[in-house]
DNA sequence: CACCTGACATAAT
DNA sequence: AATTATGCCAGGT
């Protein structure tokens, strides 16, 4: 018996308002969403992630490590689930070569906060 | 309340 | 270029 699920946190929320944001075809860094939360920390932006209670409303593929490098999904920083992440992106017209974003103009900026 | 972990980032070695 | 170490912040135990 589980019990149920967990309830997300304001910064969680935050975090998957945040991303919803993301126009399809592009994608974002954890930096980035760090900075547009006003968080020092992408980390803790990357652990909310993770813990997405919200599927595809949520599109949580197209937050990408500042490097931009593919970065982590369902927990993994690599494996089946990380390829997932690159066809999500690839139908969404968001191409990587060797493991890094083909075309860094892709990568979404966020509207200044004020 | 103290300690540890983590879908990160950056610098140093 | 690859690996190691340190910093940052939030969440869990």
């Amino acid at each position: 018996m589980e019990k149920p699920s967990r309830v997300a946190t304001a910064f969680e929320e935050r975090v998957y308002t945040a991303i919803r944001r993301i126009p399809r075809g592009k994608v974002t860094t954890y930096k980035h969403l760090a900075v547009a939360l006003d968080c020092g920390s992408s980390q803790a932006v990357g652990q909310a992630l993770k813990r997405n209670p919200y599927a595809p409303e949520a599109p949580c593929h197209r937050v990408i490590a500042s490097t931009l490098t593919i970065g982590g999904f369902a927990g993994h920083t690599d494996g089946e689930e990380i390829r997932r992440k690159l066809r999500m992106l690839a139908e969404e017209g968001v191409a990587f070569t060797d493991g890094k974003l083909a075309d860094p103009k892709q990568v979404y900026v966020f509207p200044k906060s004020r």
